[in-house]
DNA sequence: GATGAATGAGTCTTCATTCAT
DNA sequence: AATGAATGAAGACTCATTCAT
């Protein structure tokens, strides 16, 4: 959003509030998506098109800015029927998935990220407890296992050269599918 | 190695080029072990009571120097007498081995991690063929599909929080388990 | 005060002006007594309850907030009824007064701080009148003298570590009192 | 040293090493003089026509550099053969020695600060000691006290605006003058 | 070939000040 | 007149890379 502008911006005052998180969490999206979170938090508000002052009072901390980025992100995952319908999810989402797993890890005392984190639980929770009722996942399974995979899938497809992504993908779908399927 | 060392190192001259490699290559590993690839570089020197100069005339770039950590590791990988023992050690290596492979994928056409790329395929392929031979693995997987795996546990164990690597450890090694075992 | 609110508040608009005012002064006394005059306007704004707008509309200047606080130490100031009794005043707002006498530097032209000037003039003026009818101090010290006093007595105690506080306070007392006293 | 200049410097190379360290010192003098301890880092950089990594490298904090600075100054210091003296010279170089006292409050641990502490407390002692043995300052009178007078002096004269200086002078050299006089 | 200092670009972060509502 | 968000200009600090010796 209102990338490449020019000169100094005027200043909207309040109203802009509401437009300026929505553009910083679509930029950040965006610069994530692309760098991981590595990505300097001034390219994210210049990317927005919003002063660096305004990014740090919506998003004190990255952490923040990627849990609200996640947060929409999860309404997404959360229309899947099957562990299957997720794992295609996340893939579509797998670079943006897999910087928020890795600051998941270095924050999980933030409250944004726990509430994300419960929101997974609920929703492997249950499309797990349906596919393992269906006989189409091994009762042994887990959630936490399910979670673990979920994690791998995103990093691996993230980590992915381009030209790779096709092939890696066909083959790690095809070994969580052995490693769930039941006996 | 030669950690904290105070005051000005003698300039040893050429004679010194040989040591110094080695020394760089005990520092990255230590240095890369602790915090991945994002290490500084003037920290490798340091630890290594090597020049900076030293060491960009050595290794000109980060993935160079992660190759030659990487290939004194494989030696040790090279000792295991199946896929279970590979993994094993890959996960001993966890983090190395993980920062490694990020470095891997901005970087396939650099000669140093192509040999890396070769002796790992070779070692894989062989121990695949062992493994499958001795009905350990089913006939359907490929090596890809063990590289695959190698990479994923690594990742795994490497981002995990320590209070967490055990758990982590065991259930992604029982996922694998299940996704190689013969049907 | 107000201090640690949550929430937007409610905008009480005209009504609040003479409260806000208030609640700013008493938030600089806190913030200055523990900072200096080094601390942010943001923060005073924050801690007093106001928004940052109406801040500089009280106080468009830094030394008119800290004016306005100092007017109201005075009060206390003039309760005195020696030059010793006032050092010991002065030195329980040593931090604050200090604070207050480093802005004084930069703007003995803003009419508030013109305004102190006078009152204290004419306070210390009143108690070295007394103090030299007495015999408790020389008659060749002048009010500039005393003044000059007051002003080293505040900055050095404000400027000690905790630890040397006391020992610092007695010897500057000791000093000032050999300085003052009848030859 | 080397103002105003223009372009990116020329890397001289290590040999500028020495010449770096004594323009960052004499830059650093100059600023301190000017705004106190509260310059901006990057401004004395500028001003000594060096690199800020190079500010950095040779004076890790700007506690390390005013004692840098300071210990060329006490080198002046030591040659006054009185208390008297030592005030002239304290004086002289006043607002860089209330910048310095400035910083030791907080820094009484940095190893720079302490050794200046310690060549002060000798200077001081010395000649305290004398001119108590030639009658010009009463027995009474200990170290502490004298380090105290000198600091204030120094703040005092520093704080004062141009235009008062002379009278502060006059005024508290006489105060401090009575201070120590023998009874 | 080794050494380690120099350089400056790039990030993060904080604040004073402005301004729409 | 109050509110609080917006803005961007500093300043601190780090590091990759170069280069004289």
């Amino acid at each position: 959003m209102a990338d490449e502008r020019e000169g100094p911006r005027p200043n909207r005052g309040p109203a802009a509030a509401a437009d300026n998180r929505r553009a910083l969490i679509a930029a950040a999206r965006e610069e994530f998506a692309a760098g991981g979170l590595e990505v300097a938090f001034s390219a994210i508000a210049r990317r927005a098109g919003v002063g660096q002052g305004s990014l740090y009072r919506h998003f004190p901390t990255k952490i923040e800015l990627a849990a609200a980025v996640f947060e929409d992100n999860i309404d997404e995952l959360e229309r899947a029927g099957s562990l299957d319908a997720l794992f295609d999810a996340i893939v579509a989402q797998a670079r943006m998935s897999a910087a928020f797993l890795d600051a998941v890890v270095s924050a999980r005392d933030v409250p944004a990220v726990q509430h994300i984190g419960e929101r997974m639980a609920v929703l492997v929770g249950a499309l797990l407890a349906a596919d393992q009722a269906a006989g189409r996942v091994d009762g042994a399974i887990a959630r936490e296992d399910v979670l673990l995979v979920v994690t791998m899938l995103a990093r691996t497809v993230a980590a992915a050269a381009p030209e790779e992504q096709a092939d890696v993908l066909t083959r790690s779908r095809a070994l969580f599918a052995r490693a769930l399927s039941p006996r």
